[in-house]
DNA sequence: TTGACAAATGACTAATCAGTCATTATTATA
DNA sequence: TATAATAATGACTGATTAGTCATTTGTCAA
């Protein structure tokens, strides 16, 4: 394990236990062995580390929810979703924990619109799902099941965050399944509209900015990456950023070779987000 | 308004603002226009005025909500829930920032517990509410309802606290209400059992502690109130506290006389509890 | 073995902040 | 008005902590 990872998972279990300003990085580095120096040398500063925990998880988050909204079929879509959702609750949970506990940390703004960023991307994903399974019967109401789906979310992850009780997954997942499928049925009175979700989530649409960003990332990772199917993939995937030719099969298949490389999903996600 | 009102309304701002731990008693007393000293005559420490402040507001909020449940007949009970629930939140529109952001705060095993107990406290009203109006119904799946509740309740209140959306409030809780409603009346997997909930929320029976507690409340309200309807009907409550003589309806009405003295809806709470 | 480079150290600095207390100001009382 | 009692002050203390940097340790290639 790197130095820089060792920092962040011993980071993660104490800002888990204590919160983030009441533990000091004399406490982390003391706990991972090394010097007070030489965190100094993985990372610039204490704001850095939170942020960049923050990146590490939510990007696996956020690219694992799409990538099963994306492929999963209609009739299994909303129990893998969830499935998902808490599977990732239940591995990551200190990091739930650090998340769910500290979305105050009021002293860096970088934070707050970071946890929006995603946050963001979560919804869109997750409203892709709706108008998929529901399409124009939940035009009016769609938004609102978004916020009632976010609802059970934060509701019953309280429920195994903080305690350790053997959980049936299984049964948590039916039973949100049902609701929401009550919900989209029968829900006749909207309240959320377009507009007013929009103030939250007002649309970044992919631009210029955005793929430069992706080809930097793309080389960054074909450089330390060996040569094999996956690279190759890569390699094609960038070609096609920088000037399209490939089929829209070909692409797909494309981003599944690349998909589970460690740290590609991120950049899968995003390439997935632009072709589209 | 006294020093320690002053007190705690600045310090609920600066805490909404930037968190409780980043904001320094100097920060507080020097907006007030009082010397660091004189806050330490009014508090005997800075954990002691957030746990004054959730006191405060707590309290409010909880014996609000238990009175609306119990006096609202039942065809405008869940309307009227709701209304009071979002009423508050946009009341308190500051504290509730705080709490909602801030419940990690892990210096203080003392405020996790007190926060727990007052969302134990609104999480039987509730349960409350849910078996008077669906009764025998809802009998497997009460506890996923309250679940259902609490997550309506902490989804849609983002909305409006974090930005002053103008809401229209009507529409709102007619759409939660809908919502509880179709999820009270449909749901048949259940997954929150008693024994599940109990384990967060284990009932504390009234006892003779509890009793002792409100009789002190009670004499020291006294002891301020000058003669009036409201300390008559306080004395012949204590009276009744001591040695039940008086019959249940006019328990009721001595309540409803206190109800509305500022500072007595706390003890009006507690001795309805006590009563029953 | 030597020397050059990189990695790691931890004592130190500067800043912050909760809480104290000797002193001063204000108010009540006689 | 004089005296006592109470309220308020703010400089100070001690503790903590993020971040720095001169020094040491480790690792190679020559």
């Amino acid at each position: 394990m790197s130095k820089k990872q060792l920092i962040m998972e011993t980071a993660l279990d104490l800002f888990a236990k204590q919160g983030f300003e009441a533990t000091s990085v004399q406490q982390i580095t003391d706990r991972c062995g090394i010097s007070k120096g030489a965190f100094y040398l993985s990372f610039k500063s204490k704001d850095e580390l939170i942020l960049a925990l923050i990146d590490y998880f939510m990007m696996q988050v956020t690219s694992d929810i799409d990538y099963i909204v994306r492929v999963t079929k209609d009739e299994e879509l909303l129990y893998q979703f969830y499935f998902s959702i808490y599977q990732t609750f239940h591995n990551h949970s200190q990091f739930a924990k650090v998340i769910l506990k500290e979305p105050s940390l009021t002293l860096n703004k970088e934070l707050i619109l970071k946890l929006n960023y995603y946050d963001k991307l979560i919804g869109n994903t997750i409203l892709m799902m709706i108008e998929r399974l529901y399409g124009e019967a939940v035009k009016e109401t769609k938004y609102d099941l978004l916020y009632s789906i976010k609802g059970f979310m934060s509701a019953y992850s309280q429920l195994f965050i903080y305690y350790n009780i053997p959980i049936d997954l299984n049964m948590l997942v039916e039973s949100l399944v049902e609701k929401t499928n009550l919900l989209a049925k029968h829900t006749t009175v909207p309240f959320v509209s377009k507009e007013m979700n929009d103030i939250f989530q007002f649309k970044q649409p992919m631009n210029e900015e955005m793929k430069e960003q992706i080809l930097e990332m793309i080389e960054n990772k074909l450089e330390e990456m060996e040569e094999s199917i996956e690279k190759e993939s890569l390699v094609l995937l960038k070609g096609q950023l920088l000037e399209p030719t490939l089929s829209r099969a070909v692409v797909r298949g494309l981003l599944e070779n690349i998909r589970n490389q460690p740290h590609c999903k991120w950049i899968a996600y995003l390439l997935r987000q632009y072709f589209e």
